[in-house]
DNA sequence: CACATTAATCGTAATATTGCAATTAATTAA
DNA sequence: TTAATTAATTGCAATATTACGATTAATGTG
């Protein structure tokens, strides 16, 4: 398998693990982190910064791209990446709510 | 490889990347959504709850497990399992600072 | 004790992920 | 145009993940 069983579960679950997911990995994590504190980037940069392969960087800008935390703009050679605000702020509200459920819930153990 | 490389990584890269990639998988969020609703319950509920086969949901659990953000205890022939939630919190933390790094970050597209 | 119930573990198959070297594509500079 | 620069893509190897059937271990019941 390897394959998760996506249709069993409801939109907020898989829309959950999805998010959840692009952040499991440190690279990732990695890469946001930068592109907060430089506002912007190119993708050698992060080579540089992060010490991994530029075709291992770029798989994980792809990733990050393709769920829409990041967007990378083509200029001259280079492409600038920066966070998609919007997608971020998204991604935030809809962890916050599966973050907080705990608030109304009586502790067990 | 399929092996990431933590070791180039801080320490909040990868506690973030780890707890993220336990809530990466739909299975595992519902199965917390479960114990978040019913405070707690057995395996075997989560088996007819949620689908999967009770091999894999065992797996599931064991990997929340191993994080701390459930925990199990033996009752009889049954284990019942309930949201650990200091460490909950403690996740709540790591991601939450992670995620208001937006906060005083000006946009740039 | 034998039997039933429950859940962990084992074994296995299919697929995904991670990482890198090499190549390719796209653009700019000379 | 040719050469240089940059990043995406391709191809590949190693490992991880997901899922399930079968088995095992642990406990309770008759």
């Amino acid at each position: 398998m390897g394959l998760a069983k996506t249709e069993i579960f409801t939109l907020e679950q898989n829309a959950v693990a999805r998010f959840a997911k692009a952040l499991g990995h440190p690279a990732r994590v990695a890469i946001l982190q930068h592109l907060f504190k430089t506002n912007q980037c190119i993708c050698g940069d992060l080579v540089l910064e992060i010490g991994l392969a530029q075709a291992t960087i770029s798989q994980h800008l792809k990733a990050l791209k393709s769920l829409g935390l990041i967007q990378g703009s083509v200029e001259g050679t280079t492409v600038c990446y920066c966070v998609d605000f919007k997608n971020w702020a998204k991604m935030k509200q809809v962890l916050s709510v599966f973050f907080d459920q705990d608030i109304n819930t009586p502790q067990c153990c």
